[in-house]
DNA sequence: GTCAACAATTTTGTATACAATCTGGAAGTT
DNA sequence: AACTTCCAGATTGTATACAAAATTGTTGAC
């Protein structure tokens, strides 16, 4: 399968973002990316117009394209309205997840206690997305589910830092698995209230984090 | 206000699209709009970038770019987003909205309600939109007004065809006052499941009208 | 010394030229 | 006759060239 060289740069260049490797507020020229991929700024500019559409930078015409990192505020918004999108998937899927999901959420947890037990971070964090996964399909709504995704995808970066704080692992689990109790118990409205403080508490956890760490790096 | 060449261009071929000018599956030769606009086939490539990201069109490697006009399930998918979405907004204004911000509501109301007698579809239209906005604007959450508006656009001419319906103005400003009502007793609940209904309905009316309308078409 | 106007440079936006890839059909083989 | 191969045309993706706009630096007047 082979793709476009711009949007391999879009996905190296979301990396680059990400990692913080650029800050915010940096333009992003044209011609150095071009230089530095090996390209023309053609497919810079199409890797760039990209990532405007997504959020992560701005593009001010005639003036250039400026990376965007969320401050703590749009943080914290961002993360109420994941937590509003899983409680609405998880009320959803009360009343039309299959059994063979509920197994797959099951057997998706009991990886994740695995994970636990082996101080595996990154084995806990993929098992993590794909049970928020099959919550998103279960939801019976593939547009719904896709707008998971895609904000989901964006908050990667800050889910996963906040993973570090002691104890959030096993908590997190613990909330997992009363998610699937409520489900199995077909209560839509215990499932949709567990779900949502269990994203909505990620947020906060991660604003406590950000308040920390911001005076760290002044 | 100087803009893009290629900005004006995606929103006109946005609006060919929704008018059905291009239909489904219809591929968009870069080169014939290139000529129909009087440009080169970059800005149009920038333009065409633009709406897939928007989910307008389809994008295939080496291949094209196709309309690709929502279906009847996918409407209905759209119509249970927004409806959820916009019950989120509606209980969590219920508890942040300001005195004046509800002001502005039973105003948008009355011009609405005076819009109704004049049989002015449009301007119902534009207050209703107005309405609308207020209320994703009192949800205290700006990232989740941004995703409110941007799905509201997507929805926008499909939400118009389905005013004509006999009775449905009347109908519609009822429940716009209803959610009023409950946000001025700071009724979260209430507001929420009002404005979701409100909504949802729209989806289910048009979805009528697509069965009836289909047919027709062949 | 400060401010304003203007020119030079830089950078973005668009046009054109070229390369890579796909589509469709004709020719040839089994 | 059906299937495969390969070539020609068309179309997308990328590179380069040019035009328009903005930033910056300099000069000159007050």
């Amino acid at each position: 399968m082979e793709r476009k060289r711009s949007d391999e740069i879009a996905d190296t260049l979301e990396g680059l973002i990400f990692d913080g490797t650029f800050e915010d507020g940096q333009r992003l020229d044209e011609v150095q990316l071009a230089d530095r991929f090996s390209v023309s700024r053609t497919p810079i500019r199409e890797a760039l117009q990209k990532l405007s559409q997504s959020g992560l930078v701005e593009q001010i015409p005639h003036r250039g394209v400026f990376v965007r990192q969320p401050g703590a505020v749009e943080l914290i918004e961002m993360f109420e309205v994941m937590a509003e999108l899983e409680a609405v998937c998880a009320r959803l899927a009360a009343s039309r997840i299959s059994d063979e999901a509920l197994e797959d959420l099951n057997a998706t947890n009991a990886r994740c206690a695995l994970a636990v037990e082996a101080k595996d971070t990154d084995g806990y964090y993929t098992e993590n997305e794909r049970f928020h996964a099959i919550l998103y399909r279960q939801s019976g709504n593939s547009f719904l589910e896709l707008e998971c995704l895609r904000l989901q995808r964006r908050l990667q970066p800050f889910r996963r830092v906040q993973l570090r704080l002691r104890g959030r692992l096993k908590q997190s689990m613990a909330e997992h698995e009363a998610v699937v109790k409520a489900l199995e118990d077909g209560d839509g409205l215990l499932a949709s209230n567990t779900i949502r403080d269990h994203v909505a508490v990620q947020g906060e956890k991660f604003h406590q984090l950000f308040a920390i760490l911001k005076p760290a790096a002044e």
